[in-house]
DNA sequence: TCCTAAAACAGACAAATGTCTGGTATACTA
DNA sequence: TAGTATACCAGACATTTGTCTGTTTTAGGA
């Protein structure tokens, strides 16, 4: 086979290998050997190594589809569970009634995490919006000032913590709406909203 | 060996194969065998070939790491690219300057989305913060009233679009930024804003 | 022109991995 | 109580896949 011009091919090769990398599917040496027509599988390694080398990918010598993408200092991947409706009882019992899952980088426990859904328009000025989902993570407490999701009245709603002396106030981001003063017995900090999420289309 | 519960160990394995595969490694049978300290690679086949036979995992027979989350439904999480910097170049070389990637659940190729980080206040009012994250679809064109990504000046920006006649508008989506009109020749949609995250502490 | 490096090929070996057959022990149930 | 299904182990074989050595061809520069 003649030879193509310096460095195409290879180009052509790392956008085969990040797409299938992407997809969740990493390819073999001889799955890119096929996909470009090479005789020989050492055609197609050596294209491989030579990103390696070169930095642009990363990879698990010896092991079968040992290619990776080269992580600069990404966290794994979990799956954090949506919740669908917040009772009025224990966190753990919500599990049951699931809106599914969503990727999240973290590198805690997914078991510590969980997703809602906004309702209302009372965090406006803070970037929430009606829909967003919030990702928040499991906590009975929480800072002054910092976004948290609270039971109240067997309702889950988020808003701003506010703490004085011996109560909380929970305060929206909309000046339309009430700052809530809640009996300290009738509230309860489900956890702290560490990521907003809003899906404008599909 | 003793055995456990029924159906305890497999729910285990299923969380184990479940989370591999969305941080895009599929496993091997023994890296299943040695997770759970099984001795034989048996054990943990059987666990495996069980839950293709239960629909909750499909495999390719035969292929090294084969196993894979089955497509009913949901939309496969994939993992895309997040870019550092706007070139004034094509999108394309942008992919050598990268932030990183984040999980993202879509049907759609990896190759046709991308990350960018919001700068500016401009787009406030629609609850888009300096700092958020934009997921863009890329395509050259888009709908009146959508919010895009545009290249003007050899600059990224995210305004909503607004077509006139022979040319189109970028309005911010906060009274204090000015309208955009810029000359048709120095403006270039990258794509379409599909998803808005935002993170509020790790 | 000669030299060097890149690109590609040929063929093989070795490791990783998927698959199979047969066996033991325990729980549940008819 | 016998039967059946599940969970697990032992060991092997076959395929896939990673890796290696050596050769040929061509582009581009000294």
């Amino acid at each position: 086979m003649g030879r193509t011009p310096a460095g195409e091919t290879r180009e052509r090769i790392f956008g085969f290998v990040r797409e299938r990398l992407l997809a969740g599917q990493p390819p073999t040496t001889r799955e890119v050997q096929r996909a470009f027509g090479f005789k020989a599988v050492q055609s197609a390694r050596a294209h491989l190594e030579a990103l390696v080398d070169e930095g642009r990918l990363a990879k698990e010598p010896g092991k079968a589809r040992g290619y990776r993408l080269p992580r600069r200092g990404g966290a794994p991947t979990v799956l954090v569970p949506v919740l669908g409706r917040v009772p009025a009882g224990s966190l753990e019992a919500a599990v049951e009634d699931l809106d599914g899952y969503i990727p999240f980088q973290s590198r805690r426990s997914p078991g510590k995490l969980f997703g809602l859904r906004v309702k209302g328009e009372s965090m406006l000025d803070a970037g929430i919006l009606p829909g967003d989902l919030v990702i928040v993570r499991k906590q009975a407490d929480a800072d002054s000032g910092q976004i948290v999701v609270a039971l109240v009245e067997d309702e889950a709603t988020v808003k701003i913590l506010r703490k004085r002396r011996n109560r909380i106030e929970l305060h929206p981001a909309n000046p339309r709406y009430p700052i809530l003063l809640p009996d300290p017995h009738e509230v309860r900090i489900l956890g702290k909203v560490i990521e907003v999420r809003r899906t404008l289309d599909v």
